[in-house]
DNA sequence: TACTACGTTTAGTAATTACTAAACATTCTA
DNA sequence: TAGAATGTTTAGTAATTACTAAACGTAGTA
């Protein structure tokens, strides 16, 4: 039993699609990507509406997003004013660009009102029960040190030349 | 200037609602778990509906997640036919049965789905041009084997006896 | 058995998010 | 300069998700 091309594709698309939900994204950016990353040329943005059925509008503000993510490349040739898309094939480097965009996000806002919580705690400016304060102050050091060793770990990642197999290969092997 | 504990409480648990939404989880969640985390004893469901302003429907089927997730525990004592509720308080052990948790899921369906694509490559049933379903065969491949090693590393962090400080900095030290 | 104290489920609502359609801005071309 | 070809923004709609209120189930207690 064959399968035509086209069909294989659209299966693609449609896992990457669920894939982008599971991680929290639109699944329409899941399909944009997709969609460049199984073309060999860059795409033009109606190429990219034909291919997903999406429409201009929303295409221009994922792409958007995605390219900040470091998952599509914007070009254009010249003498064209069309842009073109392509997509990012090293994960790795996506991976790496991702992180440096989510440690400016609300992401870094949220943590820091942890450790605003913690400094008041340590200030000692905070009324109440002390043995009750006691407790918390050292939960939220914990949580906080927890923080600072993710944050350590992504910050570590973004430094990186590159990560890639060698570097997979070599954490697994300090796991064992 | 001090602050009282109660709204301290509250900024915390605000900051961990926004988290929780970063992680693209209800922030009612972020917020029960705040509230446990928070408190040196066990609360009862009445007392977190209280403390978070939910109501007894919404925190009995997040609390279910979040016990899912290994992020709280339930106990009950003798005697008594309430259910208690409360944090765990050592956050490796929670990845790692997050991962486990997500193991499971649609994430792993999705990325079935992925191989799929690659099997039906390899057998050599797709109809099309020759070309483009080599490029798109190195594609799916590269893909695959991404997640692969994706797949590898989270499967090694499940196994260990425990994640922790000194794992995370056996890692740290790796990368350098 | 009826009553009470709980947790769960369910059906509906509010809030949020993803998307569309169309107006708009800009740049090139005639 | 007018017109066409592009990408962006915006205002509204559809779809999804988080939550509420209240009915329900169950088990203990009088």
């Amino acid at each position: 039993m064959t399968t035509k091309l086209t069909q294989l594709k659209q299966d693609f698309t449609e896992g990457l699609s669920q894939i982008s939900r599971f991680w929290g994204f639109p699944k329409g950016m899941g399909s944009i990507f997709a969609v460049l990353y199984l073309s060999p040329t860059p795409l033009s943005l109606d190429e990219v509406v034909q291919a997903t059925g999406l429409t201009k509008g929303a295409i221009s503000t994922e792409v958007r997003t995605l390219a900040r993510m470091g998952l599509v490349h914007r070009s254009s040739k010249l003498a064209d004013r069309k842009d073109y898309y392509e997509a990012e094939d090293d994960f790795y480097k996506s991976i790496r660009s991702i992180l440096k965009e989510r440690q400016n996000s609300e992401f870094d806002s949220a943590i820091r009102s942890v450790r605003e919580t913690l400094e008041k705690l340590e200030a000692g400016t905070v009324t109440g029960n002390a043995a009750e304060l006691d407790f918390i102050y050292k939960r939220v050091r914990a949580l906080q040190e927890f923080f600072n060793a993710i944050d350590g770990l992504t910050k570590a990642v973004i430094k990186l030349e590159s990560l890639g197999m060698t570097n997979v290969t070599k954490i697994l092997s300090v796991l064992k």
